[in-house]
DNA sequence: ATAGTTAACGCAACTATGTTGCATCTATTC
DNA sequence: GAATAGATGCAACATAGTTGCGTTAACTAT
């Protein structure tokens, strides 16, 4: 049930030493139940218990919050779209996603342990590899 | 001398059967001439002969037909900002980028022979297995 | 070289995504 | 229960990208 994943939000925003707002908890009871990554439109749609869809700026400034909390991390897509992931413990600086060129869906791969053997120019540093599988997913397919 | 990358060109769309007009030749001798990926503001800063700025709606059909020709491919950045590359022929099919975290730069890298060893999911189909190195380059580090 | 054809160009208006400022409301603390 | 720091919601704005359409020009066939 979605009730757990609220119950679950709600723990870890106050954990994080955040306000349990329910906007919040909303947001990420919502991240948290989707094994997948979502914009934010997608967010925004579900709406609150009373129907009202959530506020865009609103919106934006909570899942940035979320993101600088490390509670999940935004994904660019190329439709210009940031989507969103919660950040189950074990995904922690992983970063290996699946992207589905026609419907855009993103999901988390387990990860890989890339790593570049080769050096980069000279002077340049490196903070992190990132490894996306394009291709299509079993609805597209 | 940027003439010669004018000259290059110029043959490569010709070659790809599409009429050579001075702004797609001006834009992928652009591209040509530099070793990063570049920007549309990038691109339209640099201007005609008579210094008149390149319409943005006709910058935006120029690169996207000579992506479709495969004489240049995309890369989505994190700002969210489309940027360019020419398809040098020893790059085609390789996607592996650094990409500076400050300054938004972003090169081509050797190819990785990055494979993805696990299976997808039931299902899933792969198309394209992209690398990021994210990082600071030699003017950010 | 010239005229005709088809594609490219340039302008205006529009859509979508994301941001800023500020007044109001509320989750927490005491 | 009152005070307060911080979250929310509205309006206005900023930026990236798109669509429609009339005009211009690169190529082709004489």
């Amino acid at each position: 049930m979605l009730i757990d994943f609220y119950q679950r939000a709600k723990d870890i925003i106050q954990h994080a030493s955040g306000r349990a707002t329910p906007i919040r908890i909303r947001v990420l009871g919502i991240l948290l139940a989707k094994q997948q990554a979502v914009s934010h439109e997608e967010i925004a749609c579900v709406g609150l218990g009373d129907n009202r869809a959530i506020d865009r700026v609103t919106l934006y400034r909570v899942l940035e919050w979320l993101n600088k909390k490390n509670l999940v991390h935004k994904i660019a897509s190329d439709d210009r779209k940031w989507r969103f992931l919660a950040n189950i413990t074990a995904q922690l600086h992983q970063h290996a996603h699946f992207k589905c060129t026609a419907c855009k869906k993103i999901i988390c791969l387990d990860d890989l342990k890339t790593e570049y053997k080769k050096a980069l120019p000279d002077g340049y540093q490196l903070e992190e590899i990132e490894l996306t599988v394009n291709g299509l997913c079993v609805a597209c397919a």
